[in-house]
RNA sequence: GCCCUCCUAGCUCAAUGGUCGAGCAGCGGUUUUGUAAACCGUCGAUGCAAGUUCGAUUCUCGCGGAGGGCUCCA
């Protein structure tokens, strides 16, 4: 945010409000639990406020004082106490904070900056360091309600203590309030975990393990359709599509230096030696699951020589990879240990670089806005970090041909400076779901780390020596450092140029979905469980009213089954009512109602669920139509 | 990994230091119906392991999982 955006936002009326809960958050905490918690401090924000407290020994803070918290600052709120600023000077200051060593540092960092210091004060009953602005009184405060509290570090730093955080918002009116718990209502009914269950799309279970999904019939109908797609278009665009393994020697990943990078979020090694009755005690084979597919795309680029001529030689695949994140992190189908990237790698010539970024923003352009209708999606340019592979020269022009081709695209990207990988530049795309959380999706980031081939250092054995997997393995520094020497550094790929000679390949590494466990967490979001038609996993749904219609209905399923429809038939004995909500609930597009009218006329009976009524059509009219909605991947239904 | 909270049937929820209750779903019947839930019957559960206790689903500890955050996200 800049200087002028953050001026705004304290100007603004909601935020002054914001800011005055917090403070009376805070004072309300300290008068209930005065000697079991240390005020630290506490932000307005977009959509409420937070304050964090450390609290002593061992009280703790949950939401069961909720109740009590907000009855005091409502007692203080109806107090109607003046808030007053007032400039003071860095001795005052220290002497008013002496006994809070969060404020005696934060008036350090103010003293650094050469800032004037000011406190606001509540009444005369609470005074805080504080930059502002804030209401005038106590009283303004109209509406506030407190909604959740949690861990944080200290400076947001894991190595710093845990402080207790609690959020709430508040609002310049009680209505404006309500419609904001609405909306979170409503993002709680969207929830793809919530979603996932109800519509029986998804589950995860202790057996199967945390983080990993299984994936129900329905939501895998959805998913072999979006593959389909997928593969259909990726040929379309001149990709050469590969199959590659889960697992991959030990050797590739020493190479690559994932184990030095990375390993802390890598699945343990496979151990050979641990092979029931492996009687060799030579386990140089040793395997690791893979957390990236880039390596093995690169064997097989390196399993001929490459002319120029191959070039560019687009190379993808829906690659499952494994990675170790940490309990805390995982969330649904969003955050999980084993996904499936729809992965590729383009290996080219640097003066093929732009041309081929300009494809993926394409092909990116096309899917997020004309396939699944998500408007507004942002591009990120991260560009080169401290610690960083390869020359500048390199540098320059990865980060050049990103830009060249977000222009010629007409993109719009924000730059995020220095916060590019070890190994190259990058564009990002999040997307905005339909209820405005962002969501990082594709990628296409340079690489200089995997096709580049070096000797091995004296600090790479260092880095190894440090890491027990490989203690254990080598026993002898002296062991490592000649295994570690004779790996390298890097997979060496090349091409031959018009030349003759070998040249280093630009690689480049490009997801599109990102991975398909997080893009269905997010459509389904998006969708809120009502998936496009094409899309759909049971596209219409039969409803014969009464039996003397089954015989009519089945032929109408054979019918529309020919014609490529998915479709089902609800032939329970239940009444119609309960098929059609059975149907209504599951999202199902089309409910197609069929009683005695309807066999005579040889029609059906078109229900949306929108809740919209079409009324009797001829059957082989829905069919066109339908046929015709799932061919354009349309995002509407006929009506 | 860290802080807080939670874990009761397939799902949603109830109750309790003394043999856990309901709705929906499932199953067995009855009902044959015109645009969001017919009726009757029936099956089914305290995450795992330990401690305190005469007795633990309830209290304590550990583990696992889930949720809200923090940190992280090649």
């Amino acid at each position: 945010m800049s200087q002028l955006d953050q001026l705004k936002h304290n100007d603004d009326n909601l935020y002054k409000i914001r800011h005055s809960a917090e403070h009376i958050l805070s004072q309300a905490v300290e008068n209930l639990y005065p000697d079991k918690t240390i005020r630290v401090m506490g932000p307005a924000t977009d959509d409420g406020f937070y304050m964090d407290v450390e609290t002593i020994g061992d009280f703790k803070l949950s939401d069961s004082n909720f109740p009590e918290i907000e009855a005091e600052m409502q007692k203080i709120i109806k107090s109607n106490l003046p808030i007053i600023r007032k400039k003071i000077t860095m001795e005052e200051a220290c002497d008013l904070f002496t006994n809070n060593p969060y404020k005696i540092e934060w008036l350090d960092s103010i003293k650094d900056r050469g800032e004037i210091i000011t406190i606001y004060s509540t009444g005369n009953q609470y005074t805080d360091l504080c930059a502002g602005p804030h209401v005038n009184y106590t009283s303004k405060i109209k509406a506030f309600k407190l909604l959740s509290i949690a861990g944080a570090y200290w400076h947001g730093d894991e190595k710093n203590k845990m402080l207790t955080r609690i959020y709430g918002t508040a609002f310049e009116n009680k209505d404006d309030l309500e419609t904001h718990l609405n909306n979170l209502e409503e993002i709680k009914k969207r929830d793809h975990r919530k979603l996932g269950k109800e519509l029986d799309l998804y589950s995860t279970n202790q057996l199967t393990g945390a983080g990993l999904i299984l994936w129900h019939p329905k939501l895998a109908t959805s998913r072999n359709v979006l593959e389909t797609f997928w593969r259909e278009e990726h040929i379309r665009r001149g990709y050469q599509l590969v199959f590659t393994p889960h697992i991959a020697g030990m050797d590739m990943f020493v190479k690559t230096r994932h184990y030095t990078k990375y390993i802390n979020s890598m699945f343990p090694v496979m151990l050979h030696q641990n092979i029931e009755g492996e009687s060799k005690n030579d386990y140089t084979t040793d395997e690791q699951l893979k957390p990236m597919n880039c390596p093995n795309h690169v064997q097989v680029f390196k399993s001929s020589p490459r002319s120029y001529r191959e070039l560019p030689f687009r190379m993808g695949e829906l690659g499952t990879v494994y990675r170790y994140e940490k309990a805390g992190v995982l969330h649904g189908m969003t955050r999980v240990r084993g996904f499936t990237q729809d992965d590729s790698h383009i290996f080219c010539t640097p003066e093929q670089a732009i041309n081929e970024v300009q494809e993926i923003i394409k092909l990116t352009k096309y899917i997020y806005e004309d396939i699944f209708g998500f408007q507004k999606f942002q591009a990120y340019l991260s560009t080169r970090p401290e610690k960083y592979l390869g020359s500048v020269d390199m540098w320059e022009f990865a980060q050049n041909s990103l830009i060249k081709a977000m222009e010629s695209e007409k993109l719009k990207y924000k730059v995020d400076e220095g916060g590019g990988a070890f190994y190259g530049p990058k564009i990002d795309f999040k997307i905005k779901d339909s209820i405005g959380r962002e969501w990082q999706m594709g990628t296409i980031q340079f690489d200089f780390n995997l096709p580049t081939y070096s000797e091995s250092s004296e600090k790479d054995v260092d880095d190894f020596w440090k890491l027990k997997t490989f203690k254990d393995k080598y026993k002898t520094k002296k062991n490592l450092a000649k295994y570690i020497k004779q790996m390298g550094r890097g997979l060496d790929a090349k091409f031959v140029d018009k030349d003759g000679k070998e040249k280093p390949v630009v690689m480049i590494h490009r997801v599109v979905l990102g991975s398909l466990e997080r893009f269905f967490g997010v459509i389904i979001e998006h969708f809120a469980g009502a998936f496009p038609t094409w899309l759909s996993p049971v596209q219409v749904k039969l409803i014969p009213i009464t039996d003397a219609q089954h015989e009519f209905a089945n032929k109408v399923l054979a019918d529309l089954k020919a014609g490529g429809i998915r479709v089902e038939i609800d032939d329970r004995p239940e009444k119609m009512q309960a098929k059609i909500r059975d149907a209504q609930m599951q999202k199902i597009p089309y409910m197609l109602i069929i009683g005695a009218r309807e066999v005579k006329a040889n029609t059906v009976a078109v229900r949306q669920r929108d809740g919209q009524d079409l009324g009797a059509i001829p059957i082989s009219e829905f069919i066109t139509k339908i046929k015709e909605q799932v061919t354009k991947k349309s995002l509407n239904l006929i009506k």
